[in-house]
DNA sequence: CGAGTCTTTGATTAGGATCAATTGCTGTGG
DNA sequence: CCACAGCAATTGATCCTAATCAAAGACTCG
């Protein structure tokens, strides 16, 4: 389904379409489904058929749109979610308008009130990044299951620390080090978790060979629409800021990026900025 | 115990000692005690005392004196540690040596092995702040007693959420704040965690009245050792700048600080600082 | 084809870092 | 009790990174 014009080759000026299929699911979940991608999860991933039944019936389906709000800051904070398909973007407002990017999760991840804990009210927007697919369920309902299965329980606090983790990685990021290495950290982050290996050579165009001799070709696309808004959101720099690094990182051949993609072409590069 | 000289008068130039008196708390915890320290702490509050014995037994009592390393960033990651005196500084080393605070944890906040969940090594120095005493366990007796007590699950993962908004809140200063603001933001909650109220007017100095009708006279002392160099680090600012913000708020009269000391004398004023 | 976004690039400014002394507090030992 | 060594804090001068302001180019979609 990608719709793509002239893929031109690997050397000179970005083009035209990205890399991104866009794809969408509007779909309603079976009950099997939902067992499924229930039992895919980290939470219950130790859970035998039964138990996931018991499980699948107290989560909901719901699709979202591109774009559509899931909850917004400030909202009561009463379901826990998991995204099975699509994407969903993690957003802190600031009072001054300008917001913080604090996640953009993929299939298998979860939000909400998990994190809320003790918390009467959300404390982020989470919008759908694409279109996407959510299972939730009720706070109360997720508090049963911590208590009739263990496995959940030590599964949610792994999660809950790995997430803590990445944030404690991202202070120390922020407070000591300059924008590029912070840009060049997150994009192999990001390329770890959403890449996709080969990007430019592939679709139904024909194709001579690919690589054409231009040192690297392990290329990877970051499966996402990224503007360079979302860049700055996720390193707390500004547009233009990114916008320059990008095209610096470009230059050297680094990446290769063009309107609302990056493709990672030259990670060890990248390695040496992240980290010194 | 406060050794001090000559607390002068409120208004003018900072004075000579503090006001942190430090203790120190060499000692022995018995059986007793230890069952009594836990069952104070978040984690085992909702469990009767034979429960306690159950958990008290697999917990070790520690004492550190001040600047002891406690565990190193590396070190592998085999215990769970909870502060029941004194404080325990968690600092990240970044590369370039330039260390990020990432939390000054007080009596009944706990560290270690918990938060490194599913993660070989600490990746946290942790440093006795204060002379302090300690209770740890090992990380599997740890996890032996969320499965036998549901309710120590469910305190883990509302503690590490609450830390987990704590980094967040963190993040969302950091990527969009001026240093002025995050000082302001970290001074009121250090007081609301550490703070003591009226400091220049106790001990065993004889005292006229106190307040020398200058204004505001709720002052609260942050009751911890606390130099420039540890608010820099826990700002991600410098040293220099957070002596120059700290001048600043004292000429205005919002606070009162010396060496290794602070006192917050206006709250109010701070607070509008501190939220834009 | 044209409107609307997203991106790039340039010029300017400002907030903090860095470099460099100097002052002030603390506790130690003569 | 005082002098001194050592560390913490302050203050000034300078430089540089990144924000801000401004405008033009690029891609998408209706």
């Amino acid at each position: 389904m990608a719709t793509r014009r002239r893929a031109s080759a690997a050397g000179g000026a970005r083009r035209h379409s990205p890399v991104a299929p866009v794809r969408v699911e509007p779909h309603r979940c079976t009950a099997l489904e939902k067992r499924r991608l229930l039992g895919a999860t980290p939470f219950f991933s130790a859970l035998g058929d039964g138990q996931l039944d018991e499980v699948a019936e107290r989560f909901d389906q719901r699709n979202f749109t591109v774009g559509e709000t899931i909850h917004r800051a400030g909202d009561p904070a009463e379901r826990l979610s998991i995204v099975v398909a699509g994407q969903v973007k993690i957003a802190r407002p600031t009072p001054d308008g300008q917001d913080v990017l604090l996640a953009l999760l993929g299939p298998q991840e979860h939000f909400g009130s998990l994190l809320e804990l003790g918390d009467a009210v959300y404390r982020d927007d989470a919008v759908a990044h694409t279109d996407c697919c959510v299972l939730s369920t009720g706070a109360e309902s997720f508090h049963a299951l911590v208590v009739r299965f263990p496995s959940v329980a030590n599964a949610a606090l792994a999660l809950v620390a790995a997430r803590l983790r990445e944030a404690q990685a991202t202070i120390e990021q922020l407070s000591t080090y300059p924008v590029p290495r912070r840009v060049a950290a997150t994009l192999l982050a990001l390329a770890d978790r959403l890449g996709t290996i080969r990007p430019c050579v592939d679709s139904d165009d024909h194709r001579g060979v690919g690589n054409s001799g231009d040192g690297h070709d392990d290329e990877i696309l970051i499966d996402a629409t990224l503007s360079r808004q979302d860049l700055a959101d996720m390193t707390g720099a500004t547009v233009e800021t990114v916008s320059r690094v990008l095209s610096d990182f470009r230059r050297r051949g680094w990446i290769d990026s063009g309107r609302q993609w990056v493709s990672v072409r030259d990670r060890a590069s990248l390695k040496k900025v992240a980290h010194g």
